[in-house]
DNA sequence: GGCATTAGATCGCACTGCGATCTATCTTAC
DNA sequence: GTAAGATAGATCGCAGTGCGATCTAATGCC
């Protein structure tokens, strides 16, 4: 394997990191699914109030948001429109456009989301500002015998 | 929608976040496919090289570093096995546990990943650590005509 | 008005993670 | 020692999801 150790430090801290950040992200995926709704349904919801100043979005914006192409918005939206978590109707302005908001459902969910993911969120922050520390981490690894 | 303003706070801190983390994962996976391994192949071994202090991990201590079911990580592992990346053993004290280390080749494409990520995620933290204000973000935000 | 551009939509596909279930090995109690 | 329970992986089939390729409709521009 020989891995330098300057390397085998920034590998420590990169595992961490991702560690930190897996845990966060199924912390997330539960609690989407706690309250019925596809964790990528959720991020679509928080796309659509939090991306832009007006509380609406475009399939555009929400592809961006989403770091996705959009074909694969097309499909998010349908389902979660069909779901009755939001809402589509053409910009009069320019009909090519879509603009999706949420309805009163969609509203209600993001909302109670959102309350349960702002103390995690101070949570996860806290471990990245950190020098590379996040404690707890630590304890949750399984113990494992030691090789011969 | 009516969403209360405290609220919308909250959802709009959430959404700088999470769009914050879709570029970083975009970036990474990117990165990874660039290197011809897949992003899970990627976590994999990192997972391996940098989740415990010896520079191996069963392969429940992968499920437990990317939070996913054990028998999601046996074919991981497997794939990966075939790609010439890990290399898998029977740990000679437990043999139910399987130990998997990196090979050469494996070694050689982390090392390299890792210094892409490392600058990277330095940018990521700062985003994570200012008071919500991640200001490429805004700019990246593709222009919508107002509605009527 | 005609041509390039842009925003979405449609279709089929491939990957991946999961639930359910099974085997092998280890641990404990008796 | 041996049977019962626990633990670590492996196997199988499936469903969700994001993507490439391609198509249509609306807009911009000269």
């Amino acid at each position: 394997m020989n891995i330098p150790s300057a390397d085998r430090e920034t590998i420590r801290n990169l595992a961490r990191f991702r560690y930190s950040l897996r845990r966060f992200l199924r912390f997330s995926e539960k609690a989407a699914r706690s309250r019925g709704v596809t964790p990528q349904q959720h991020q679509l919801l928080l796309g659509v109030a939090g991306f832009t100043e007006d509380g609406a979005a475009t399939i555009s914006e929400l592809a961006e948001f989403l770091q996705e192409r959009n074909n694969s918005v097309v499909g998010l939206v349908e389902r979660a429109a069909q779901a009755g978590l939001v809402r589509r109707r053409n910009a009069a302005l320019d009909r090519r456009q879509v603009v999706v908001t949420l309805t009163a459902r969609g509203a209600r969910i993001l909302r109670h989301l959102s309350r349960l993911h702002r103390d995690e969120v101070e949570r996860v922050r806290a471990g990245f500002g950190a020098a590379g520390g996040v404690r707890a981490q630590t304890t949750a690894r399984s113990a494992r015998k030691a090789e011969p």
